[in-house]
This record gives C-alpha cells, sequence and structure tokens, in this order.
DNA sequence: AATAATTTTAGACTGATTCTAAAATGACCT
DNA sequence: AGGTCATTTTAGAATCAGTCTAAAATTATT
C-alpha cells in the first residue's frame, strides 16, 4: 500500500459522497500535491480489483466511486445530482430467481426528485 | 420525421440486439452511405427525449440503445458481453417504496456469465 | 550497496461524444 | 411557385474521460 494508493483510499472514506476520478484526484493532491492523474486511475482500479471500493457507472460524463464494494441501490436526483445509497431487502435472492443463476454483481440506479428539489425550485448542483 | 432519423429507428427496431452508436452509424450507412456521425448521435437523443428508444450506459466503453423506452433489467455476460433484457414482477412498486417517493425511470444491470458461457470454455464475443 | 520488481509521474494518445458553422431541407405564408 | 424562417444534416474540429508510455522514483530482495 503505497501512500498514494492509501490517501486516494482515505479520500473515498472520508465521506459518503460519490466522488468522481478527477474530483478524488483533486482532494489527494491537497494532501500530496504532486501526484499524478494516471496514478488516481490506476489506484482506483486497483482499489476496485481488490474490492474496497466500487466503480460506478452512469448518464453523467464520468464514473464515480462508492465506498463499499457491496452492491446496492443508488438514488439520482435529476435536479441536483446528489447520489443516495438504498437497499432494497433481499434482492439478491429476487435477482437470481429472474435471471435463472448466480449473479456477480448489479448495479441499480432510480432517477427522481429529492425532496429538497421537490420542495425548492432551486438547489445548488452539489453532485453532478 | 426525416429519412435520417426514420432509418436510425429503424435499425434500432430491426433486432433485439442494443447496438452502439457506432454500430447504429455503420447499420445506417448502409441505407444512407452519405449519414454522417453527428446526425446519428443527435438523432439518438432525440429519440430518446421522444421515449422512443433508451440508453443504456455500462462500463462498456461506449453506450448502448435499447428499442424500448420501458424500464426492465439487463443481464450483461461478463464473458460474452451480450446483454439481454429480463423484468422483475411488481419491481416498480417495490423502488418506489423504498425510495419513498415515486420516481423517473430507473437502470438495473446485473452482471452474470450466461449459460451458453458458462458450458463452454470459449464463446464468441458477440457484443462488447 | 546492487539488482530486480513495482509504482509514480508527465504528457502523449485514444475513442466516444459534442460542438460548430455552413449547406441542405422542410414548413409555412402569400 | 417563390420567399422567408426554422430545423436538420454534414464534415470536421474540439472536448473530455480514461489509457498508455517511457523515464524516474520507490520499494523489496539478495
Amino acid at each position: 500500500m503505497t501512500k498514494q494508493r492509501a490517501v486516494i483510499l482515505e479520500v473515498i472514506r472520508s465521506d459518503m459522497c460519490h466522488h468522481t476520478a478527477e474530483e478524488i484526484f483533486a482532494l489527494a493532491k491537497e494532501q500530496l500535491p504532486g501526484i499524478s492523474r494516471a496514478t488516481v486511475y490506476n489506484n482506483l482500479k486497483a482499489l476496485e480489483a481488490q474490492q474496497l471500493i466500487r466503480r460506478i457507472t452512469g448518464d453523467a460524463l464520468s464514473d464515480r466511486y462508492d465506498n463499499s464494494y457491496i452492491p446496492h441501490g443508488h438514488m439520482i436526483c435529476e435536479d441536483c445530482g446528489r447520489v443516495t445509497d438504498f437497499n432494497l431487502p433481499s434482492f439478491d435472492k429476487q435477482l437470481s430467481d429472474a435471471i435463472g443463476s448466480d449473479f456477480t454483481s448489479y448495479e441499480l440506479k432510480v432517477r427522481y426528485v429529492c425532496g429538497e428539489c421537490r420542495s425548492q425550485s432551486e438547489c445548488a448542483r452539489k453532485s453532478v
């Protein structure tokens, strides 16, 4: 575990946000000003291979990273873009029944409008 | 509805494959040799806005397009990359219960190994 | 310390998608 | 049928996320 990798993992674990590689790069840079973009990408890949983080692909331009490897749902607000985790009870069993075999992992994204955005018209774009 | 758009829609509807924009471009070109890549992208966007097709984003490099706008699950074989549709009974209700409000749409991708790939070691990469 | 293996770095490269500006088409009015 | 206006198409340039490369730095091994 190089110090670069440790910093990247710490950045991802430091809050519940689902950061993009670019954001992680910027945050890691605060601690290691010399860090390179390629290092961030390399380590994100390595960390996912070690099952320490999970990549979330989306309709947004860039992928995001989740600090948990365990599959779960993501609610994405169409107005402010914020990503929130959620879980469906006994979803794994339901899935394997439906597809007729075991599966490796899943990705579930639900687009909706969050409570905050429903109540107020303007909503600071925090995460898209 | 321009003839370009009609051809693009026809290409997407002509089979159950989930084509990439590049594939759609190539197929549309067979009918309209002069068609431009930008036209394909413009129309894919327009067709999705009209809810005639649905874009599927994935971990693969390029997005794919589904000839149905209605949300449903996609099973993606990790070996051969083929994408297959599937449905979960009463999933909509389950989802809105879990997230506590109505939603706009969802995307559900399950990574697994398809029967064909499980039984034979080699599997022609048909779709990735 | 000497060697080998791994990681990091900076910047070039790639590939998907978007943008741009000019030309073509189509819709509407008279 | 002709004239305007809006929309669409086209070709190619531009952008942007992510990958690759080769040299320098670090770490591990003898």
